[in-house]
DNA sequence: TAAATAAATGCAAGCGTTTTAAATGCTTTT
DNA sequence: AAAAGCATTTAAAACGCTTGCATTTATTTA
């Protein structure tokens, strides 16, 4: 019934030449003679052909395809990764498989198997937990992988991020500067190396930079969405808090509603500045101050070391560190 | 080097049985003896053995993953779309390979092509506009196709949407009803059937009905960005509008803080009700009345209904539609 | 012009599975 | 106990392409 795939076999007979030649000139070997080469063109063209890329990768062994491990598409963070990764994959013609994990260790585990069953030529993960087991995964395969905007706190696997330490402690101090000395950080949960152990660092060290002493109640552990933000003001106000740092720009929208919602004036009564500045940060009001993150640079990079690690150059740093910057918007003074 | 993977013969070899054997193990079927199974069991356990899915590909003629092709990624609405084709998609075993088209007719055939390049077992469209050479495309493939969150105007291809007609008309009627002579319609190209046909037309309909007359100059063409919503406001001013129903989300929050920023108060001043209700709805100040769409639901919806298709049941209805609603929030009276 | 070299092309062996037809064992029947 | 009938299992042919090596053809060189 739908036997009418044409193959590099009806090519080849009805160009007279072989296989070989045929596949030569699909894949722009040089060693065919133009008259030759023409001819098989016209044959393809005729006939509609379309290499079978399955049979392609299993002969090959490549498939020309890298799998994406994403906690959710839905957060604009993590899209905007995911955009510069399929650019730049699409650039160097390759596809990219898209699996959201929930950041949940099991689906991710489960994920690249599948993945890695699927003959993918590299991945690249993206999630704040790189558990052990799932590092375990990532050594039993010798496919390439590369971390983006996720951190490895081994460094043992190839990775793209900003220095969230130094980011935060940016954030911070201009915070402390605008005369605040109650600063919240509000956040994921700690146990994310990227919070409990670069963020958190940062702001520590802007608050012993500036002589105020780390108190745990400023810490906020909860989740990124828009209703963590809003559902965590009552107990950031109750610390008496007269700003924030907060982790993620959803979260931060939602705290900076929940605040205007009860009233507080921002940024005279409160100030606030987010980390990741997504298009969200423009459309809050007041607009966001942020530290700037290179987004899709970030999955672009990543997806551009993926390139090399897959054609098996050697690369001189795997763990590459983009620059940030702040800008401060309306919720700052 | 890296010729350490284990294929089905050595499993075969290790488990003195037929590869055969192997393969009906390794997919359950019935026809192996308990003991047989055991014992496969146990040295694909031990040998770690994971199918390679390429072969299987090649030789069942089934990759077990769907193309879908998208505009962006980055936009919200897509992107719950997509998170709902993912989660189904995963629920019956597929992988999505996910591409953005940017709504480019060039790079969407391109795309196409290479996704059925790759066998894929079928594929979810979503852009505003099909046009001629991409239906051709499709006919031209036995590969299943169906449109999610976008309408074909033949419907010829099997789309799930809501009814976009009905909804807008309800959103406009709603307008009326709260005093509204001059109502703004404003969204993407007029020459994207979503808009030109089906919401112009829902739009008209409730102007007929109210006894409204038809102005073209409150009908504002423009792209789906939360910039060209800020950029909009002045034109909608100027044509003197009181309300406005917007295509898109985005768009949407745009047009609102373009308006707010102007010291218009909403939704004193001027109402308005956005289409897609995506997180942004809730974000926004005020927050946004809109039509309700369930975004998951249509990306899940498409993908079982494609999974259908792949599994060459027959369906009895093709265009899908889903109920609306609508949620008055802050930005109606 | 024969020999040597280079350029094109063809052969055929994989790549790792699935799957069909055939073969082998076991039980049951009679 | 031979014939039948089932349940298992095996052998081997695809699946559609890439690729190393051999072969043929064209081009130089001497």
């Amino acid at each position: 019934m739908d036997k009418q795939t044409i193959t590099i076999y009806d090519v080849a007979r009805e160009a007279s030449v072989s296989m070989a030649t045929v596949s030569r000139v699909v894949n722009g070997n040089p060693n065919v003679k133009p008259a030759t080469r023409k001819k098989v063109l016209e044959v393809i063209d005729r006939l509609d052909y379309r290499p079978n890329a399955v049979a392609r990768g299993l002969a090959s062994k490549k498939t020309t395809t890298v799998g994406v491990i994403i906690p959710d598409v839905t957060n604009i963070y993590f899209s905007s990764l995911a955009r510069g990764i399929d650019d730049v994959a699409t650039m160097y013609k390759y596809n990219i498989i898209l699996a959201n994990s929930d950041e949940n260790g099991q689906k991710e585990i489960q994920v690249l198997n599948t993945l890695l069953a699927k003959q993918v030529d590299g991945v690249i993960f993206m999630g704040n937990q790189i558990t052990d087991s799932i590092r375990a995964e990532f050594a039993r395969s010798k496919t390439p992988i590369v971390l983006a905007g996720s951190v490895d706190a081994d460094e043992q696997v190839a990775s793209v991020n900003i220095d969230y330490v130094e980011a935060i402690e940016e954030a911070t101090s201009t915070l402390v500067r605008h005369g605040n000395q109650k600063i919240a950080f509000v956040t994921g949960s700690l146990s994310e190396p990227i919070n409990g152990q670069y963020r958190l660092k940062g702001y520590k060290k802007a608050l012993t930079q500036a002589k105020i002493a780390y108190d745990p109640n400023l810490v906020f552990e909860t989740e990124y969405s828009y209703k963590a933000g809003e559902a965590i003001w009552d107990r950031v106000k109750a610390a008496g808090a007269t700003a924030a740092v907060i982790g993620d720009d959803e979260l931060a929208i939602g705290l900076l509603n929940g605040a205007g919602d009860d009233g507080v004036n921002i940024p005279d009564d409160f100030e606030l500045i987010t980390s990741n500045d997504s298009k969200l940060t423009e459309i809050s009001r007041p607009k966001m101050s942020s530290i700037t993150q290179p987004l899709y640079d970030i999955g672009a990079v990543a997806m551009r070391l993926l390139t090399k690690m897959m054609n098996k150059e050697d690369v001189d740093n795997q763990t590459i560190l983009l620059p940030y910057g702040i800008v401060e918007r309306g919720t700052t003074k």
